[in-house]
DNA sequence: TATGAATGAGAATTCATTCAT
DNA sequence: AATGAATGAATTCTCATTCAT
């Protein structure tokens, strides 16, 4: 019990470090961050932060850990729940949607840091990435057996569908002032190419998205 | 003459200088680049850089202004040349795949400095990023007025266009197996896919497009 | 209590750091002192110094704020005291001679820093020059209502009354053996000469220095 | 002859790279004057200056070799004419003077580089120093030997003659701008002072200076 | 002789990490 | 466990000097 209480706090005060460093290196990625401000952010000494991590590297792979599990989890719920494509579109453009209004710290985190660190790409792909995919391919593996969708490969399918959303989280990223302003826009008009390119055989998709309608 | 012959040299030097430093940058992000690698890389010694770039930033702006230069110069040729839409968008994509083939180095670097360098990405934006949305939007534009494309809106019908491609590429980049192995297969699928969206207008476009067709 | 406990001890380190570059500089000057030497000087490390100090310049602004704070206290002194001119004189000499048998580390560096660093000397006159010879104006100006020098302008007064010793320290400085062998004749006849100029109103002085001799 | 003419040429050249680096060293200090600056004032390239001078010091030591030779002769001069000590100490100001107006360039270089480098100190007071304060101090001699000064030990004479004036210079120097602006008064002050206390035998000068009037 | 690009040793500065309290 | 001062390796940048042209 008091074992348990102990790794609690352990856990609180790690998670209370890394909250800290998201937030900071999002800011100016990881290169650019300094313990000091990690430390400062999460309201601890310098020295505190090597109780619980062995080294700034570490504090990457615990960010990188503690993503994977939320996402796994998210997307297990995403699996079993989301039979109808048409509501998989909107919910998973809605997820993204979600991130990009809490600042994306995560995704922007996790996408500078895999082009800009060749070594730690390896461990995101296997920890956050494979998963993720691993879990679109299959739903999109059943959708395809119940002829849903006009597709025969669900591993590109589920990349070719996850492209333009990613396309558009890179630019309002880097800054392009138009999808930021015309963001809802944009999702629409995302949702409605997607059915258009994998739903035609859903009837009311047809209607729906017949033509890109801005 | 003599002028001339001098300007050129110092222009070789500083894009072998340049040469060096996006390869390396590349390869670990600028940050973690230290100028002896540079130096190394372009076989020179590390004080040489500093009669050819005022400091380390300044290398990041050079390769900027070089990647600007060149950007222009294309799109000049595509905004003269691509009137037909569907080769604009064969262009297109096989610009960027051309891209990927080298290895991406550009692209990699100018991705991940805007997001990783909040200070330099108003820099990318106005130099490389914005001039080559405004020439995409001024073709869109065109087909918009000919009625060639059922678009309302040229900037979004651009980025929308772009969306697909960039976010395929930042897959590849961030190392997904699957997109680098099926590349072809992934553009022609965009491809098809932006002309079932953008392309409805068009009869030939109809036709071949119909169906997303792996 | 802890907190005054703590800025003690930065204050010591601090001082410890300053009185390392005093003497370190007033060997070699500024320019040719590294952080290097000051570091080894004050038996700390080089980054040390650092926790302490913005960067190398900043060591000499503290040294001048010292100075220019101990010089203050020692002015108002003698502002106080001081009102018989005879022993003023007498004191400002045993001043500045107690400051050569220390090795005049300060006056040479702030001598020398405001001749070679033009930057600096607008600081150093601010900070230490002013406040000196205002102090010493203010001292003059009582003398003149009194009636007890024949001077009509204070600010005058202060500098002439200064410049042989300053010269003399100067010479010194510069390395002038005779100088050096003979300082407290050199002494003697500065007083006599300063009061010969000055004091012709004040009856000792009058028999006193009715004459330089030697 | 045409050997004569190359030995022409060369001085010429090495007075031109001279002249340079006083202008550029009396500015910012020896220490932070680069060859580069150097020979762009000298417009020379910087491997030229090589041709010239062994390396950087040895630009210092021409500095002072030629100031040394300069003052020789002044020295010789001022020993041969001024026998009279009034019209001595006026030249002798008036010499001091002319070297403020003309911005003291090779004073303030002297003074600065001998406080600031001791290894050059020795070098400077042999070669200026000791030579212009032998001269005086014969004259001084010639003087006392003549009863026209109160006065036993020439040198100690000689030193504090030159004290105030110096103590002047390095307060303007400083930037004090009171001793700027009334350079002319603090002149005549000093004259007043110095025949006051060693021209008392002097008939004319005893009325003159009686005291010192601002 | 003159040039000025190239060199690399050396200086200032940063910051992850340690460790005594 | 928490602290944060101290450390020193690593990095950027400067500039005197060399040397091929």
């Amino acid at each position: 019990m008091n074992e348990k209480f102990q790794a609690q706090l352990i856990q609180a005060r790690r998670n209370q470090i890394l909250d800290a460093a998201v937030a900071v290196i999002a800011e100016q990625g990881f290169q650019r961050t300094t313990i000091k401000q990690i430390a400062a952010k999460a309201e601890v000494a310098d020295g505190t932060i090597y109780n619980y991590f062995k080294n700034k590297d570490d504090i990457l792979m615990g960010i990188i850990a503690r993503i994977s599990e939320s996402e796994l989890r998210e997307l297990h719920f995403a699996d079993a729940k989301q039979v109808d494509f048409i509501n998989f579109a909107h919910e998973y453009i809605a997820h993204r949607m979600a991130e990009v209004e809490a600042g994306y710290p995560m995704l922007k985190l996790i996408l500078t840091e895999t082009l800009a660190n060749p070594e730690l790409s390896q461990e995101i792909y296997t920890q956050i990435y494979s998963p993720a995919f691993t879990a679109a391919e299959h739903y999109f593996q059943y959708l395809m057996e119940q002829g849903l969708i006009p597709v025969t490969e669900p591993a590109l399918a589920a990349r070719l569908f996850a492209s333009p959303v990613l396309g558009l989280l890179v630019l309002r990223m880097m800054g392009d002032p138009h999808v930021e302003e015309q963001w809802q826009a944009y999702s629409n008009l995302v949702i409605q190419m997607l059915l258009n390119a994998f739903g035609k055989h859903t009837s009311e998709a047809k209607e729906e998205s017949d033509h890109v309608k801005e």
